[in-house]
DNA sequence: CGGTTGCCCTGGGGGC
DNA sequence: TGCCCCCAGGGCAACC
């Protein structure tokens, strides 16, 4: 699903075809999602102009006239379709729509239904126990190595863990994850408080690089996932070690193949003879 | 408390 | 072909 560059591309696909547009209609036809949709959900969001489409972590957050925000995780298997009006019937996971005053319509489609959607104060954001105990932004400049080394110190987990934990840095899922420790050359069973100084200097360019490539990519799509413009994007072409298991260690002479471990339930991927 | 496990849910793929 | 098991990008509650 969706990490931080999935969510990325489609906030910067959303941005420009929602921001001053007036939503005009919502049809809500399942509210039974992670958690229920809100009370009035629809009702709420029927008349309200659209300010602002940002992100935070792999929260969408769509900024209105009112003061709310308008909330969308996308879970594991949620995607934003944008069409034009009545361009399909509805399938059985198009569980939200809604419309706006020129004619446009964002389907939220979602199977497995981890995702969210909810309407909050955008002045309480930081007390809203999703957001009050995220980790820092990982393409800001205040995530440094320095900041990451803080993080982790005296953590017995693995570092792979550490990677995907919210509270440490957000955007990271299983596949960035894997991806980030190849470039970094760090093995995904360190102990995540043995990272600092150089190893987190590493870790920090790592993690950054990795996530702008896909950004300017466009985002991976392995399965479910579909840009605000529909098509697919193309970063999966280019992932190293994520799904790999067997093959040969990309972009070095070691010799190594790629490994498949399970770390807390999760698929690890990585060359343990790069990976230290 | 930090760290780990299991669950929410559906669909797709592989093995038999 | 059909069935069953396993797996999937997240997040959280419940456990030790």
């Amino acid at each position: 699903m969706p990490e931080l560059p999935e969510v990325e591309t489609v906030v910067r696909g959303l941005a420009p075809r929602l921001i001053g547009r007036r939503i005009v209609h919502v049809e809500q036809r399942r509210a039974d999602l992670r958690s229920p949709l809100p009370a009035r959900f629809a009702a709420r969001l029927q008349g309200r102009r659209v300010v602002d489409v940002a992100r935070r972590a792999k929260y969408i957050l769509i900024r209105l006239d009112d003061a709310n925000l308008f909330v969308i995780h996308l879970g594991m298997s949620g995607r934003l379709v944008l069409g034009p009006l009545r361009s399909r019937p509805p399938g059985p996971h198009d569980h939200v729509e809604f419309s706006t005053d020129d004619g446009s319509v964002v389907c939220f489609s979602d199977p497995r239904r981890f995702g969210l959607m909810d309407i909050v104060p955008a002045a309480g954001l930081d007390r809203d126990p999703r957001f009050a105990g995220l980790g820092p932004e990982p393409l800001s400049p205040a995530f440094t190595s320095t900041v990451l080394a803080a993080a982790l110190e005296g953590r017995r987990t693995a570092i792979k863990a550490a990677l995907i934990d919210q509270r440490i840095v957000v955007g990271i899922g299983n596949i960035y994850a894997c991806e980030a420790l190849f470039r970094a050359g760090i093995s995904p069973r360190r102990l995540a408080g043995t990272i600092k100084n150089s190893r987190a200097e590493r870790l920090v360019a790592g993690i950054k690089a990795v996530l702008e490539e896909a950004i300017a990519a466009g985002g991976s799509s392995a399965r479910d996932y579909v840009q605000a413009s529909g098509e697919l994007g193309w970063f999966q072409h280019r992932w190293a070690v994520y799904d790999r298991e067997g093959q040969p260690c990309p972009h070095c002479d070691c010799g190594g193949a790629v490994r498949r471990i399970v770390q807390g339930g999760r698929s690890t991927f990585y060359c343990a003879k790069r990976q230290r």
